[in-house]
DNA sequence: ACCCTAACCTGAACGCCGTTCAGGTCCCCG
DNA sequence: CGGGGACCTGAACGGCGTTCAGGTTAGGGT
């Protein structure tokens, strides 16, 4: 009866992913979800991983994470773990897709569009927006993780402890200055 | 007829892990390896994450990470990465079991004992420790995921591009210093 | 009005995974 | 010599990603 495509799939994979967490956005569950059998997924996507890409670039996609924007570097990561932290383990799946290769690159294009903005040559912008990605991918997974096992049942968790996200960017950025001026 | 303890478990999958990749890393192939069956692991092991966290302090502890070490941060940093790479996949292992707070911490403690030898106060100690782990682990499971992926086949690929991990840590470092001269 | 092609899907299986549990064996301590 | 703990077996449970041969249906070309 149902009749899906491939941005059908994706919007409901990011569906499942926000409501149940990526250990639970199986192919199996999707495919209920889509009300289908499971082999029919396997007619958009090659293999689970592709699927996990698309997803990745669709999250970065609704976080409006692009290079064109005119951000300098902390609003940049600003922005992109906005969008992370938007939908339930939005960082690991990015982490993911971008480890395989197969999505998530905007969130580095954005970082690296803010960096060159700054005076600094090729090879080091480079450097510091790959620095960027991993800080701001470890950060934020980190920050999802722990916020939702405190959402779970742990109420002795901290008060809600300030975030060092924005003083561990400033870090870089601080070196970064130091560097094309120092 | 085999008797082992969790010493001997932990040091097999160390193995395994280095032969075969996390991905390979089962509890039944480290059960066969073992020459037992898989139940027997559990006698051990309460599961799979707790195996985990243990093998990823083994490979921090084979790697000479502790926090006593006299190294500046630069040779920290250089030190846990050493460790992480010394096995298939370590970084890899090492984040998933920081992630479930089921080991790995000597790595994160190696790093914090280093930045407090700078003049900085805790809080930005602990900051920059913590922006320095997510720096070492991205960067270093990325390369390693790229390495093996290359060693597996692909002929095509570059030569050996000089790696900007020094680089990039050097732009935290900058940061730092210039936050507590500046 | 027809067919044909491509898109989309089913049904059934394959081989793997982590985990559980009741019960067995063997060594060491008292 | 008895008992208890450490270590292990055997067998299953439910779930996973993936494959494949074949069925259905919509829509454009003639």
């Amino acid at each position: 009866m149902p009749r899906h495509r491939r941005t059908d799939v994706v919007a409901r994979a990011v569906d499942v992913l926000d409501r149940y967490g990526l250990a639970d956005l199986t192919m199996r569950r999707l495919a209920a979800e889509l009300d289908v059998r499971p082999s029919a997924l396997y007619h958009h996507f090659p293999d689970k991983q592709h699927l996990l890409g698309a997803v990745a670039d669709a999250l970065l996609a609704r976080g409006a994470v692009a290079p064109t924007d005119g951000d300098d570097v902390e609003a940049a990561c600003r922005r992109v773990r906005d969008a992370l932290l938007a939908y339930r383990d939005g960082a690991e799946v990015v982490a993911t897709a971008l480890a395989f290769g197969l999505g998530g690159s905007a969130a580095y294009d954005a970082l690296a569009a803010a960096v060159a903005r700054e005076q600094v040559d090729d090879r080091l912008g480079r450097t510091a927006a790959r620095a960027l990605l991993h800080l701001v991918l470890g950060h934020t997974g980190e920050e999802q993780t722990h916020l939702q096992a405190h959402s779970a049942g742990a109420l002795a968790g901290d008060p809600r402890r300030t975030s060092d996200f924005g003083a561990a960017v400033g870090l870089v950025v601080a070196g970064l200055r130091a560097s094309v001026s120092g």
